[in-house]
DNA sequence: TCTACATTACTTGCATACAAGCTTGTACGT
DNA sequence: ACGTACAAGCTTGTATGCAAGTAATGTAGA
């Protein structure tokens, strides 16, 4: 028997970890089933969502999972470059080590699930360094704004099917922690810009058709020229 | 009849106007009385609000608007100015022009309210000014964003009994919009974080009594001493 | 008079039932 | 053969009903 929490929290590790596409339908029934409860729940469940901005729903259709426009996409990312800039900005003149010493943790594990674990796990790591820094900076609000927002920048990397390397992300943060280990805020502060910069940058190589109906349908139904490695099965 | 939307809107403009206090009960069947729908509807506003972060629910109790803690309080404060300031400092180097005569028009609006307006409406176009600078910006996440913070804010300051002034902030935004007219965005982005701080240095005079209902309750029997105006009706 | 306990009223938690609408499939008319 | 009208099934939208728990009240006993 699942709870609410339980459900959102499922819906949105699953877009952390780029296991739910943007534009994927969410069956009030089917997810009732799923998690073993009724459609009441999943639809308060969902409502939080929607608030939270990751599902939007179209009358008598069904929820989706969003999907943002390039503007929006840009926005968001703005958005995170603002955020993300500002805070660092505000940590000036503040003890670093503790933070520094579960920063470096955190990038441990982003490095051993390079290499062992599963694409889920990676893109939840290090979407999750971005919170894990509010979170170690003291900002609790920060931290919950940023984990929508970096849910909302990976589902538009999703869609847009960024290119960037997860190994450079990495690396990226690794550089950060540098040199906020230096005492340059300011340095660290750019650092991230260009970062977020990075990973924005590699958006907008392939635009998404019109509706995604119609984007998935015409994926589906061109299967020749498809440049997928293999099939499992099917 | 209302649809959620008018049921969350309303009930972010009471807060943002002051008149939904904090820690203020909200039963489930007096709002759907009161919205002439039913329960679930309800619920699902709730929902929605509570993932935003401005009601709670304790169980087989009932919903309230949420009373930050002294340290929450902060927090919002700092979240605000990481935010406010990063979005200034990102709009280094823009066209302002359009956007600094939207803002001098809601400069004029609050002057406006000021001396003929209520207080609710006083107190939300000064939250406003905030979400409309992000928005004027073209920034629509981070207005969202604001506008959540805004009304975080907003709580606080009403538990606390903020003694910053109206005609002060007033002045302050003022300011910060001429220091953009200048094309100086640090010193605006200055201005802001002081405004912020001027605002946030005006809480903690008086420390709220444990239990709201208590306190609503004596409030309510000490008419006395209420430095309300006057009474409209009962 | 004060305390312990049962009862009662009220509130939320959750599921189910029904209404409204969209999509699809089919048959009929042209 | 083609287009339209109609009907069936599925999905969401909303209301209602019942279960579970809390707080308050009244009552009996010391």
């Amino acid at each position: 028997m699942a709870t609410q929490s339980d459900i959102t929290h499922r819906v949105v590790e699953s877009i952390l970890g780029q296991r739910l596409a943007p534009g994927e339908r969410l069956g009030e029934q089917a997810l009732a089933d799923h998690f073993g409860v009724s459609r009441t729940l999943i639809r308060e469940a969902l409502m939080q969502l929607q608030a939270r901005g990751f599902v939007e729903v179209r009358t008598r259709k069904g929820w989706y999972v969003v999907e943002p426009s390039l503007d929006e996409a840009r926005d968001a990312f703005a958005a995170r470059r603002a955020v993300e800039g500002g805070m660092l900005r505000q940590t000036e003149g503040r003890p670093l080590q503790a933070v520094i010493r579960k920063l470096r943790q955190h990038i441990k594990d982003e490095e051993h699930a390079l290499d062992d674990s599963d694409a889920a796990t990676r893109a939840f790591l290090l979407s999750d360094f971005h919170v894990c820094l509010a979170a170690c900076l003291g900002h609790r609000v920060l931290a919950d704004i940023l984990r929508d927002l970096t849910a909302r920048t990976t589902i538009v990397a999703t869609l847009y099917q960024s290119s960037h390397d997860a190994r450079a992300s990495c690396a990226d943060h690794a550089r950060i922690v540098d040199m906020l280990d230096c005492g340059d805020i300011v340095g660290a502060e750019r650092l991230m810009l260009e970062h977020l910069g990075s990973v924005e940058s590699g958006l907008g190589k392939s635009i998404p058709t019109q509706s995604d109906d119609r984007q998935r349908l015409r994926a589906t139904l061109a299967p020749v020229s498809k440049p997928e490695p293999r099939l499992a099965s099917g």
